[in-house]
DNA sequence: CTACAAGTTCAAGTGAGCTTGAAGTCAAGG
DNA sequence: CCTTGACTTCAAGCTCACTTGAACTTGTAG
């Protein structure tokens, strides 16, 4: 096991592409080392670095607030499970307001579709909080969305 | 109330922005009529299909997905509460499953981050089936999936 | 030494889901 | 008549999260 990695490696281990790699390392979620020959050379730590990412990622978090909260470790040492599991809390509550709204939606396809109340201005699907809270355009998956094309 | 609404009317009343709802149109989601002048002309029950539109849309379905439901409607009548319900048949299965997810990621907030077997190859954060392809950007398969090739 | 795989940078492209801007039309009010 | 505002089309722009391609360098096996 060699202390320092190459991209290949990070991305074979991690089955993240090496070209998200560099985009994460542009966007500073992930630093690396040089070698001599200018190439990447990654610390294991990094491993855990980009898991974080990938898991905050699943949670409907951009790459942006997760490069906040990574900023918030220690740059000085690698992080201890005491530093990262000081960056998701609250996301508990988070999870737990899309499960509540999840719930709602499922209500909805009984009681709202099917019985015709599913009128824009009555129906309690149309959660103007809800709606509110999607800013910007692009695709609005939350956590765990995906298309049903299964 | 008229029979049929202004483009604006329905806006403000749906919430969606015209521009939105000009961009539905061109992509087959809703219809208008047209008044003489040549502007839109919406039939209230086309509210309702908005209103199913950004349902589903919470729900994770792209606009394709959504205008290949909206096609199974009758093309010649508005739709009744049993052609809506048709629609929407499987999707609690769905939802079931996108809440278990949470769940799961909820466990492994406090289980895995916290504990420390964040580790790329071992977590069971790392459930195949969730990590299954998704098809455009963002994460498409999670640690120790291989790159679809191709 | 030659191949060739794997790495580098930088610029441009992708796709979903819109928004914005330009340029023009149309109806109503003053 | 003039203005205002709501509408029209069409093209281009934007965000997010990357990917792809071009042109080039480095590392390693034979």
């Amino acid at each position: 096991m060699p202390a320092l990695l190459t991209i290949g490696e990070v991305s074979g281990r991690s089955g993240v592409a090496a070209s998200a790699l560099r985009f994460y390392e542009e966007r500073g979620l992930i630093t690396s080392e040089r070698a001599g020959s200018g190439h990447r050379r990654y610390p294991r730590p990094t491993l855990r670095r980009i898991a974080f990412i990938v898991f905050a990622q699943r949670l409907g978090l951009t790459l942006e607030e997760i490069a906040t909260e990574l900023a918030k470790l220690p740059p000085d040492r690698a992080p201890t499970r005491r530093d990262w599991s000081r960056l998701s809390r609250g996301w508990s509550e988070r999870i737990d307001h899309r499960i509540a709204e999840l719930e709602r939606l499922k209500a909805g396809l009984t009681e709202c579709i099917g019985c015709g109340c599913l009128s824009l201005d009555r129906c309690k699907l149309s959660n103007p909080d809800d709606r509110a809270a999607r800013l910007g355009p692009g695709p609005r998956y939350w956590i765990g969305d995906r298309p049903l094309s299964g």
